[in-house]
DNA sequence: GCTTACCACGATG
DNA sequence: CATCGTGGTAAGC
């Protein structure tokens, strides 16, 4: 089995971890008021030799993670493993991709664009395995209010409200309980 | 293999 | 508020 490693960084009162593989890149990522809950969670549905020594890599990927958790721009790219992520995903991950700092779109607007349904891309969306670094908190409800978000595999209210904070923080203005119609973006191509 | 139940949805009434 | 259609997934045979 391969050698994995998993660092982890407190930031804000918040834990932020990546699971990294030197071969192929960015496992997944994670963030949680929990450092337990948050080191579990990024264990499950790995199996290998799980090192705990910080690389470059991963010293890295989670400068950038706190960055684009503040909003930041990110200063550099991170190798993403899609070993482990169906075709399916991977479309709705290259459509989130596309979605601009600032900016959200709906679940049902990736779907049009990709030819499936709301509620698939609601699953994929909910799996994503790099939050952050795949912008998911960028996909509302097509009412555009903030809508879900889950942490460490889980819905929360927690979640709801870090969504919320994140989109603000990258200028979205939200007033009550609804994301301005001005930051709405519509996917592109074909 | 196939069937079913479950969803970070959306449209309708 | 309720209901239904929907597509992908995983768990269950």
């Amino acid at each position: 089995m391969e050698k994995l490693t998993l660092a982890t960084r407190e930031h804000d009162g918040t834990w932020f971890g990546v699971l990294i593989s030197g071969r192929s890149g960015l496992i997944a990522s994670s963030f949680s008021k929990s450092k337990v809950a948050l080191e579990r969670h990024l264990r499950t549905d790995t199996s290998g030799t799980i090192s705990r020594d910080p690389t470059r890599e991963s010293d890295n990927a989670l400068d950038q993670m706190v960055n684009l958790y503040e909003g930041k721009k990110s200063t550099s790219t991170i190798r993403l493993d899609w070993g482990s992520v169906s075709e399916f995903q991977k479309n709705v991950c290259e459509r989130m991709r596309e979605i601009p700092k600032g900016r959200v779109t709906s679940y049902g607007l990736i779907a049009q664009r990709i030819n499936s349904g709301p509620r698939a891309v609601g699953t994929a969306v909910a799996r994503n395995p790099w939050p952050l670094f795949v912008p998911c908190h960028r996909v509302v409800p097509a009412d555009l209010e903030v809508g879900n978000y889950s942490i460490g595999g889980a819905l929360s209210d927690y979640g709801c409200e870090v969504k919320r904070d994140l989109l603000e923080r990258e200028g979205v203005s939200i007033e009550a309980d609804r994301i301005s119609s001005k930051a709405l973006w519509v996917p592109t191509g074909a």
